[in-house]
DNA sequence: GCAAGGTC
């Protein structure tokens, strides 16, 4: 039996089809797809199978001194136990195995895994490599009939950054998190690539503190021809010391000056008038980072934008999301894929009316790879019902993308119109689209005209509503997500798989907020110290000659243990350097870690207010100087709070924000909200902590927002959800289970009888859960049992009464066999 | 509880 081996199912999928013809049939063996034909077996990884980790007696961070990690032995452990399984097994039984892992650094590295996996547990087979850069008939087939061999130095390579990456994070971020008793869920990390990328967002930061607005003047004027009815705006100019056009005057004098000048005037001569077109060239074909943008542009976040890109891929409507490929390869049909669209209600008519062109030929981008093409849409066209709004969006932005790169350019006219006035300049930029090309059929991009008519030179025209504006310089923008990632890209930092994540790991860490983000207080301390002690870690230089190492050990030239020690070895000097500011570090980050929780004085002893954590994961606001004072005050339960510079007037703290995405609001000033919530009317004892005193009563936040809550809260956190909306009642009948009594909600014509508000509550969650996953309604699941099932593709009971329980429980961890049977019988 | 890189 021949075993070939993909880095995923989809591919193993796909190649299983071309070389069996179609014919392949396909089982399950421990949750794994495996595809079979004629005597060979197809099975797909999923990217790496095993992990580099230090050993577990390095485990508990507080008994290991981080220097120890760099020396300390590094292990592979399998990291998908039942992928290593399955292939351990089908290897036994191979006679020849063919490695087919996608063709770049990280696919060798994938294959020398699997290679070390085969050869354990079959010690004769011989193993080969093919290598492809498209999945399709013509590449797969020439691969298969002209196999290689792996490419162990290129894997090396991979391995080499693997280490470096691990010894230097781990190192680094258990020092920092020890030194300022950041333990748990709140240690502070650095690393290789996000830690570059947070001084990114930090630098720019300074920058807009730094900056000192100046001021500056700019003139405007309305020309008119003498036979139209429209004006048109144009604006002053001089010519500076290089003679380059400027419009910004300096000094007000000068710009009161030209305004008097101007506005003496009630006509202009033209004096230059030129024309010329400018070809529009259509998009290059999408890879990850353009799309990223692109869909950025239409209000996705990155990471929203891939994983809508990921499930359009598994679902077969577009190609793998994650490309730097910009040239789509020669196999790509434009016509036949156009073809696919013909007919389609709303997408077809642009497909049909590209086909008409004599001549079709894609445009093409720098980036030419070899590992997966650009993102263009497959051909299947999902029914508009069967995927979202915001899918069907994003496919279309695909599909229209890919019509854009084989669309003809656009021809704007440029027409500029220089107007005189004494000795004052006047311009005026008009630009027409004569020929909107691409436009047509991707209409993402601007495509504003400015109205400018034709112009005689030496004509006269009337000159009106001459304007002065005072203005001052703006500082630097923040980077939006996708800028970030632009620029992580050319600064050569994180993959196209990888640059939304580590924005999210920046955002998951504390060290990011809003968007576009803005540093924490944290994050510019982490930053400071890294400058300070280890700037390699936070300077695009250590990738740069990291990924000169790596080309190194590829081609032979170096070791990866030469290369791994020498790195050893400058971690083990910024170690030394760190040695003595450990607790002068610790307490820098501890000071700034408050500072971004302070909300200003506490009312009653006047230490500090700070945002705190409960047990149970919610937010409220306490005191610094707990326990000696126990001041609190309630935040709401949705959301994340965010401090805003806004302070209140009254009480001098800072206002909150609660940051849950479409829902978020603007909190205010927690003590004002406090002091006006108003505490209705009691209901009855809480059922959570009645016997301590607790009552029910219906509250009324500043957000407008009610519920009801516990009076003991935020000591007891017991809430029920209200309407937004309506004049509540409290009726005197009372539900028998809760003794609490029945409301009535008015707005509107009808009354709506809500009822007892628990009663009122189960249903709702017993209606959600309906409208979640049906899964919910077996004994013993709740949303993270659910997350795991889907994650072994069981989405519904449907699913799981077809499933076998062995193979779930192979490939979901703390799932037993015998616990899906129950469900099953339960079922 | 560390990283970054695959993948879902």
């Amino acid at each position: 039996m021949e075993l070939i081996i993909t880095e995923k199912d989809n591919a193993a999928r796909r190649i299983a089809d071309i070389l069996s013809g179609g014919t392949f049939d396909s089982s399950r063996e421990n949750g794994v797809n495996v595809y079979e034909w004629g005597g060979k077996r197809c099975v797909g990884l999923s990217g790496h199978v095993v992990g580099v980790d230090f050993p577990a007696e390095y485990s508990d961070w507080r008994d290991v001194e981080p220097v120890e990690l760099i020396d300390a032995r590094i292990e592979k452990t399998a990291t998908k136990e039942n992928i290593v399984a399955t292939l351990r097994i089908l290897a036994r039984k191979a006679t020849r195995a063919t490695i087919a892992t996608d063709y770049d650094r990280e696919g060798e590295l994938i294959g020398k895994e699997a290679y070390e996996i085969v050869r354990d547990a079959n010690e004769d087979v011989p193993i080969r490599r093919v290598r492809f850069s498209s999945i399709t008939e013509n590449e797969v087939q020439s691969a298969f009939d002209e196999p290689d061999e792996l490419d162990f130095d290129l894997a090396a390579a991979g391995e080499a950054r693997q280490i470096i990456d691990l010894v230097w994070g781990a190192a680094l971020t258990r020092f920092l998190s020890l030194s300022s008793g950041q333990l748990g869920n709140d240690f502070i990390s650095v690393g290789r690539v996000q830690s570059p990328t947070l001084k990114l967002i930090v630098d720019r930061e300074r920058e807009i503190e730094a900056f000192d607005p100046e001021e500056y003047w700019e003139l405007f004027g309305d020309l008119q021809k003498a036979d139209e009815d429209d004006a048109f705006e144009s604006q002053y100019f001089y010519r500076d010391e290089d003679d380059n056009e400027a419009e910004r005057v300096w000094d007000e004098a000068t710009a009161e000056e030209v305004y008097d000048t101007l506005s003496s005037h009630d006509a202009a001569t033209a004096v230059d008038v030129t024309r010329r077109t400018r070809t529009d060239t259509p998009p290059t074909p999408f890879n990850t980072t353009q799309f990223i943008r692109a869909a950025g542009s239409l209000g996705y976040s990155a990471k929203r934008a891939m994983s809508i890109a990921e499930d359009l891929y598994t679902t077969g409507y577009i190609t793998y999301p994650r490309t730097d490929n910009t040239v789509y390869p020669d196999d790509l049909e434009p016509e036949d894929l156009l073809d696919e669209f013909v007919g389609h209600p709303t997408l077809g008519e642009s497909a049909e009316s590209l086909l008409e062109a004599d001549e079709i030929s894609p445009t093409r981008g720098d980036e030419e790879t070899t590992d997966h093409p650009p993102i263009h849409p497959t051909g299947e066209i999902p029914a508009r019902g069967d995927v979202s709004d915001d899918e069907w969006e994003v496919f279309e932005l695909v599909v229209r993308r890919f019509y854009a790169t084989v669309a003809d350019a656009a021809v704007w006219e440029h027409l500029k119109v220089v107007a005189s006035v004494a000795d004052c300049r006047l311009k005026a930029n008009g630009k027409r689209l004569v020929e909107s090309g691409y436009h047509d059929v991707y209409p993402y991009f601007s495509t504003t005209e400015n109205y400018v008519p034709d112009v005689e030179e030496g004509e006269t025209l009337s000159l009106s509503n001459v304007e002065l504006e005072e203005k001052e310089t703006q500082p630097p923008r923040r980077y939006g997500q996708s800028r970030l990632i632009e620029t992580m890209e050319k600064m050569g930092i994180g993959t196209k798989s990888t640059r939304h994540e580590t924005i999210q790991k920046l955002y998951d860490r504390g060290y990011i907020e809003s968007d576009p983000p803005r540093p924490t207080r944290l994050a510019v301390a982490v930053v400071e110290a890294a400058e300070n002690y280890a700037d390699r870690v936070v300077s695009e230089e250590m990738t740069a000659q990291l990924e000169a190492d790596m080309d190194a050990i590829a081609s032979g030239e170096a070791g990866l243990e030469d290369v791994t020690a020498e790195s050893r070895e400058m971690l083990e000097e910024i170690f030394a350097s760190l040695a003595d500011s450990r607790d002068e570090i610790g307490a820098h980050l501890r000071k700034s870690l408050k500072d971004d929780k302070r909300l200003g004085p506490c009312p009653d002893c006047g230490e500090d207010l700070l945002v705190r954590r409960s047990r149970h994961g919610s937010y409220f606001i306490g005191c610094d100087g707990y326990p000696d004072c126990e001041n609190t005050l309630p935040l709401p339960s949705t959301g994340k709070p965010l401090i805003l510079e806004q302070e209140c007037d009254d009480h001098g703290l800072n206002e909150v924000k609660m940051l849950a995405g479409r829902q978020t609001f603007v909190h205010g000033c927690p003590l004002c909200t406090a002091e006006e919530a108003g505490e209705g009317p009691i209901l009855g004892d809480c059922p959570d902590c009645g016997d301590e005193g607790g009552e029910l009563a219906i509250k009324t936040l500043q957000s407008g927002s009610r519920l009801v809550g516990c009076t003991r809260y935020p000591d007891c956190e017991y809430s029920l959800p209200l309407p937004r909306r309506g004049e509540i009642e409290v009726t005197d009948s009372h539900c028998d289970e809760h003794e609490l009594p029945e409301l009535v909600i008015h707005s509107g014509d009808e009354p709506w009888e809500l009822g007892c508000p628990i009663c009122n509550y189960q249903e709702f969650q017993a209606r959600e859960s309906e409208t979640g996953s049906d899964l919910e309604a077996l004994d013993g699941v709740g949303a993270k049992t659910v997350e795991k099932l889907s994650n072994a593709g069981i989405d519904s009971i449907e699913d799981l009464t077809d499933a076998d329980p062995d193979d779930v429980a192979a490939s979901v961890e703390g799932i037993s066999a015998d616990r899906i049977r129950n469900w099953q019988v339960e079922a």
